[in-house]
DNA sequence: TCTGGGGTCCTAGGACCC
DNA sequence: TCTGGGGTCCTAGGACCC
């Protein structure tokens, strides 16, 4: 291929941060750097975020911790809860680093960004690729790694082949790299193929990345659906996917949380799902959008037995979308008495706004009186209170006191989001000669 | 004792209409 | 009482992602 015509081509590049919520808590305390450490869900539930160490010990993604406790313990593995407020603070970091180092990116999700590398000539665009992760590294101590490729899906490809040899930059655009390395990659590792299209391909003799490469899309799609017939297609260097850039609002929120100990009665049900409801209500405000209809639900543990589990959910349609917190949860008072039953022992209560439209387009029923101004002004006056002094400051009766319900003891400080709880550096001077380059010792 | 939370897209099938 | 064929829209649920 001529150079020229190299040019024409679209190019993309995936960057993923390593092991993300365990390397932000590194960054944080440093003498984690050489430890096993590992991350769990809410209520510290499972482990959600591994080293490489902890991956090496076989302890896997999503499993309960309760399981591997001694596991735990012999190895001496240093274990957080999640601290979402800190990862999210660390992701925008990352980001913006990235927005200042390439040309385009796509923000895909709190440790992934998609990037368009078109137009670059190969040696330039290996040269940009190191210089990416070492300056995300530099300037935010996050290590990453990069994978490029003709498509989406190649890029993913050649990111996880990176993480595979141990190298921060990886490129599969030509044929040569794929001819060699799709052999290699079990089709369970490819994006967009999980486990049930894994177990049907598998019985079709399908099992790597490149007998998938090469199939037939057109004859797949017959017996399989759009997205697996558009993998086919991407792996063969087609593009399916473009990049998306800038944020497109949701078109569902969902708010929900496990209970640390399982809740019997009404009232604090009632305030947990207030509390959800207000926390969706929050993102809604933020997008500038309004909800039509949104389902409540309420679920008894996952793994009790048939007998004792009880899930149930309802769906409330608004007269008028919106998205004031006390309108949304005034709503759905009414609406749990009717699925709450007595003598179980609830779990998990949540909220999902279904249909979102954009406050632009509101839609007013016939008879619907408008809504007051002021009242819009009353939401935006308590976002920006909590926005600035924290969250909940300010919040709806109806939410109680704060949520009692969630359990996290091994949370690290909030670093980044609460002044009483930022990072403490002391220096020490008395070893420090001054006029040389040695560094003060910190503690 | 102890098992996360938040999203997207696609498809099949039912209801309804002409 | 018997009986066609096609279209649209909506919804629940599945599969996948991180």
């Amino acid at each position: 291929m001529s150079s020229t015509n190299f040019s024409k081509c679209t190019t993309f590049g995936i960057i993923d941060c390593n092991n993300f919520y365990v390397s932000c808590e590194r960054v944080f305390q440093p003498a984690l750097e050489n430890q096993p450490v590992l991350v769990l869900s809410n209520n510290d539930g499972c482990v959600i975020s591994r080293c490489n160490r902890v991956k090496a010990l076989g302890i896997k993604m999503g499993v309960p911790y309760f399981k591997i406790k001694d596991l735990v313990q012999k190895n001496n593995i240093q274990v957080f809860s999640s601290n979402y407020a800190l990862y999210g603070d660390m992701s925008r970091k990352v980001m913006h680093a990235l927005a200042s180092l390439t040309p385009k990116i796509e923000i895909y999700s709190i440790d992934e960004a998609f990037i368009d590398f078109s137009n670059f000539e190969p040696r330039d665009l290996i040269k940009l690729s190191f210089e990416v992760v070492e300056k995300v590294k530099q300037w935010t101590g996050i290590p990453v790694t990069l994978g490029i490729g003709l498509t989406k899906t190649l890029a993913k490809v050649a990111n996880h082949t990176a993480k595979k040899l141990k190298i921060p930059v990886f490129d599969i655009s030509s044929q040569t790299a794929q001819n060699e390395w799709l052999p290699q990659i079990p089709i369970e590792d490819i994006w967009g193929i999980g486990r049930g299209w894994c177990k049907r391909l598998h019985a079709m003799n399908v099992f790597t990345a490149m007998d998938l490469k090469n199939q037939d899309a057109f004859q797949l799609r017959k017996i399989s659906n759009l997205v697996l017939a558009n993998t086919v297609s991407e792996l063969q260097g087609k593009k399916c996917y473009d990049l998306e850039e800038g944020v497109s609002p949701r078109k569902q929120i969902i708010a929900s949380r496990s209970f640390g100990k399982p809740l019997t009665s009404l009232t604090p049900l009632s305030q947990a799902l207030s509390f959800h409801i207000a926390r969706a209500a929050v993102k809604l405000r933020r997008q500038q959008s309004l909800v039509k209809d949104l389902m409540i639900f309420l679920d008894t543990s996952r793994f009790k037995n048939r007998t004792e589990s009880y899930r149930a959910s309802l769906t409330i349609s608004l007269p008028i979308a919106s998205n004031d917190s006390r309108i949304l949860i005034g709503a759905t008072v009414a609406g749990l008495q009717k699925i709450f039953k007595e003598g179980k022992e609830y779990k998990k209560i949540g909220v999902m706004f279904l249909e979102i439209v954009s406050k632009k387009h509101l839609q007013l029923d016939l008879f619907a009186t408008p809504s007051n101004p002021k009242e819009a002004k009353v939401m935006e006056l308590m976002d920006s209170i909590n926005q600035s002094l924290g969250r909940n400051m300010v919040r709806i009766a109806a939410q109680g006191h704060l949520p009692p319900f969630i359990q996290t003891n091994r949370k690290s400080q909030s670093y980044t989001s609460c002044w009483k709880e930022l990072l403490k550096v002391k220096a020490s001077f008395d070893k420090m000669t001054l006029g040389t380059s040695r560094i003060p010792s910190f503690k």
